[in-house]
DNA sequence: GAGGAGAAGGCGAACGTTCGCCTAGATCGA
DNA sequence: TCGATCTAGGCGAACGTTCGCCTTCTCCTC
């Protein structure tokens, strides 16, 4: 009796198991591998029996085609590269796997490069994508707004559809309308009667920092109110400690605020904190209005009203943008905004509106 | 006056723009493209003026290594891929990124493919990698772990360390210490004097889940009461809303319950507003004590008490013993368990420890 | 029964690297 | 002066594909 080996599969000179090439399949089927080529292609005329043949082989001595030849001839490795920021941010994780869950709807494949809350390393990642012929870059790490270096890195080399801007190169932009998000909140607060707004912002100089600030102040002109600035202002930095320390501070600065436009929902969470320790109660005291609409912000308690921006569909739309670009349609003239919804709950005051369950 | 071309790099026959090869670069050194390899690498013995001549001539066309080309005739990418759940998971973002911190000081690159929550598509993500020739994988999918395919998808082609049990794939484990966990957290609610304690587990059947709950029952059995079970355990899905559900339903079914000890602190936090709606004090009418230490559980208010799991040496541990395995290095013969460690905050009814500041 | 069309599949070259081996010249010691 | 040794760099082949072109059959039509 013969024992069956244990594995079919080819082995290189060494004894190791190797990848199964064209070649292995050609041999088996008893072609050439450049017919075998033409089948897992689906070009090229077969006969019935050569092509099952071939396909049959091919299963058996487990065939994956191998990208890195592949692209070596075609020049294209249908791959696109995402620079993300620390995905453990939720929202950006959000976008993310939108992101790649419709390119793999299209028929492409993703490779992530995560770069940590520094953001220390981008031009590591840029790199990274770059050896390995990725057809195009998402960039989805608002940390490297202010990287010079990074528009040289990428110039013209490759299509790139990013979330945030990039210095020194123009890509096409997408993302929400984050003037409309300060505009919505602030707005609202005013609607509730509150004079003495103050406000926790994101990274100074990123641009959703600025844009969601202008949105308020837009919103206080339109009331006749005056734009108070100075110490009104408190930087966080997106992280519900940032957000709990900054709100401490504009306590300490303004104990006679009454309300609070926090530019996102973690930081919401840590002001909330920190009103608590203060004594103050949400909303009786300050009412509070966040962005984004992170997952926690429906179930805090007080439960959080936010202005909602749909990351999925940003993620989405992104991706297909990115896609279009690489397959050599134009680039869009003007950067997508997509719109937010104010999302009214219970930390600003009103009767929440209902909600269907999750 | 000679215009200075806007770009020097090379361009394929059909003017767009192309990679510069090795050859570009030793054509314009006036060396054999041999001998840039050779450079490049660092190896051979090579003039010092003509080193620096290649050198110049690389900057000057912008050479980037084609890892593809490489990979071809070196049998490797010095890549590793990263199959990742859902990232917008704080937890396993964290874990992803210590790991791929990990490996960049390593020298290795990495790629991760992620998958969305329902883990549809592990087998795509194990396609992508191969097909891209990664050296090693690091399975970080807890979703995954049902998947019976996935076993002999991987099967010894590639080495593999998990986060989780694979079907049919010895592996080695790397994680926490899951019955510690639940040893810990049940425990202490023992200790402030609670005896009737409803749990929230995580989806039923994983791991994790499994690991937890026995190790809660162990402590009630340590302190000489009896494990109930049935609808004192309800199932929810690591989410905020899945624990509110889930809290909802325990305490139509026990009303008389005084303490709860759920299976993540998302779902601690849906648990806390599902009390509160339900008109019980946190910890005053009901203890709770969740796990993980989700950066929300130190802010809620209560502050969570909470069981905390130390994901980014988890992920870099991980990850050094994947590059070891990667290396040749033999396997460990047995899972490596993290320790994990309680913190008392307000939940659970202590006065709470001092935390520095974040 | 010659000519042509179409089907089936083979062949060579190229993609951008690495790697082992080879060669030409310089240096050196006896 | 001869051969040995070392240095600097070239050469050919291979990695696993794709792609365009070529060859050989078979079958049909007039």
């Amino acid at each position: 009796m013969v024992m069956a080996p244990t594995d079919p599969g080819p082995r290189s000179s060494d004894g190791t198991r190797r990848y199964a090439s064209i070649k292995d399949v050609a041999s088996r089927a008893g072609v050439s591998y450049q017919t075998v080529s033409k089948v897992l292609n689906g070009g090229g005329s077969v006969a019935p029996a050569t092509l099952e043949r071939i396909q049959r082989a091919a299963d058996e001595v487990g065939y994956v085609p191998n990208v890195l030849a592949r692209g070596l001839v075609t020049h294209g490795t249908r791959t696109l590269g995402v620079i993300a920021a620390d995905p453990s941010d939720h929202v950006l994780g959000r976008f993310v796997v939108a992101a790649q869950t419709e390119a793999r709807r299209l028929g492409w494949a993703t490779v992530v490069a995560n770069v940590d809350a520094a953001a220390s390393d981008v031009a590591g990642c840029v790199e990274v994508l770059s050896e390995r012929r990725v057809d195009g870059i998402l960039m989805a790490a608002p940390q490297a707004e202010g990287d010079a270096d990074l528009g040289t890195r990428l110039r013209g080399r490759l299509p790139v559809v990013s979330l945030h801007h990039i210095q020194g190169l123009r890509v096409p932009l997408i993302g929400s309308d984050h003037v409309q998000t300060g505009t919505l909140a602030v707005e609202h607060l005013i609607e509730h009667g509150h004079r003495a707004i103050g406000v926790v912002t994101g990274t100074t100089g990123r641009r959703v920092t600025l844009a969601r600030l202008g949105g308020g102040a837009q919103a206080l002109r339109d009331a006749g109110l005056e734009d108070r600035n100075g110490d009104w202002l408190q930087e966080g930095d997106w992280t519900i400690g940032g957000g709990y320390a900054a709100t401490l501070r504009l306590l300490d600065r303004h104990p006679e605020l009454t309300a609070l436009f926090i530019h996102n929902d973690y930081m919401a969470i840590g002001a909330v904190r920190a009103l608590y320790e203060r004594g103050r109660r949400v909303p009786g005291d300050v009412a509070v209005v966040g962005c984004d609409d992170a997952p926690p912000a429906r179930y805090s308690v007080p439960a959080l009203s936010t202005v909602r921006v749909p990351f999925e569909d940003t993620g989405r739309i992104a991706m297909a943008q990115l896609v279009a670009l690489v397959d050599g349609e134009p680039a869009p003239k003007r950067s997508t905004l997509l719109p937010v919804v104010l999302v009214r709950r219970e930390s600003c005051g009103c009767e929440p509106e209902p909600e269907e369950t999750a």
